[in-house]
DNA sequence: CAGATTTTGTACTCACAGTTACAGAAAGGC
DNA sequence: GCCTTTCTGTAACTGTGAGTACAAAATCTG
């Protein structure tokens, strides 16, 4: 008796949050007003309070959502087949394309997030650490793994080396939304991977 | 005849335009409001908009004094006496170390912009581009200079490893809004220059 | 001292951000 | 078919963001 009570959404929860959640990315927390939700996401006004509570909710269900759908890639990439430092650059070459190719050159909403709301946003900035240190393990695990196999160096610390490659990833997303070459990003990540 | 015609103003240009660039570095561009720069600017609404017209054209002031005191920053590190990679840990620790001490945490004034206007913002963009392009030419000064002491190898473009500092510096500098211990960070930085 | 010129403070405007109110629509339960 | 419940659309409302208007104040010039 809980739940099939009343008239049906005519919208689809997640999709919702899909379509919020690129609006964000696009635009912004502060920058994305609820006239643009109720646009972008095809529902009224009432629906979207009613779903959601507030924008600052609905924010989170786009962080979290951003989150499951994103560390996936970075996962997959180091889960390839092959030489640990060609899928280590071949992760971040990707990252480095999917943002090129992106016309509004959105870069990582965790990224964005960090720089517009981590400070003043409590919740948002624990959201977006958790996502940073959910990276930087599957990087520690890889590097481990490299190390153990005789492929890597062993004299760095491994969580050292993740932290240095998040480190790295991060400051691509940023570089990402401004520079226009590619290429050369391309290029210096050779030589973050030089390293190891 | 030109300009000592008329009321002077009260309060000295400058100094304006500092706590200003400090507001916007603290709050970022969108949250900052004509109210909270009224409030700790300490001039009226009047002279505000008299004498720089818009929050934006105050907000290219405020950047522009920003690239012109932090420039000198990285500079000022690389240029020191001794070893070449120990100035390049000193720079990214200096970093590191400004932010981390920080109360605000504020991160860099011209990440922040990247990441909130640059895609939005083609003058914010191109400012804060120029700026980076800024850093990197020290960077490649340095590497340089390395090179050509035998300090560095020699097989890396010069380039890609200053892009590759860059990139690193501007992740430091959004992981320091977020991350805790800045001795983790520190480590990760003795990666960075290991490759070099 | 009488303009002329620039700066300042205050009050105002206008639009819009974020949310709420509420009446009606669409279902299920009995 | 009626009651209850949940959803939807529209119209509000309140606050504030960004900027303007303008008269009064403070200077320089002649």
């Amino acid at each position: 008796m809980v739940n099939s009570m009343g008239r049906p959404p005519t919208f689809e929860r997640d999709e919702v949050i899909d379509k919020a959640m690129d609006l964000f990315w696009r635009q912004g927390y502060r920058a994305t007003t609820p006239n643009d939700l109720v646009d972008t996401l095809g529902i009224g006004k009432g629906s979207l309070y009613h779903a959601f509570g507030s924008k600052r909710e609905l924010f989170s269900l786009a962080l979290d959502r951003y989150r499951d759908q994103q560390a996936v890639l970075i996962d997959r990439a180091l889960a390839e087949p092959g030489p640990i430092k060609d899928r280590i650059i071949a992760a971040m070459r990707l990252i480095i394309e999917l943002n090129t190719t992106d016309a509004d050159r959105r870069g990582c909403l965790a990224v964005n997030t960090a720089a517009e709301l981590a400070t003043v946003d409590e919740d948002a900035g624990e959201r977006v650490s958790a996502m940073f240190e959910r990276t930087t393990g599957a990087f520690t695990d890889a590097i481990r793994a490299g190390q153990a196999s005789g492929e890597l160096r062993t004299d760095l610390d491994a969580d050292a080396v993740a932290l240095h490659l998040l480190t790295t990833l991060v400051g691509l997303q940023v570089l990402t939304r401004t520079t226009l070459d590619p290429e050369r990003l391309a290029r210096s990540v050779e030589v973050a991977v030089a390293a190891l």
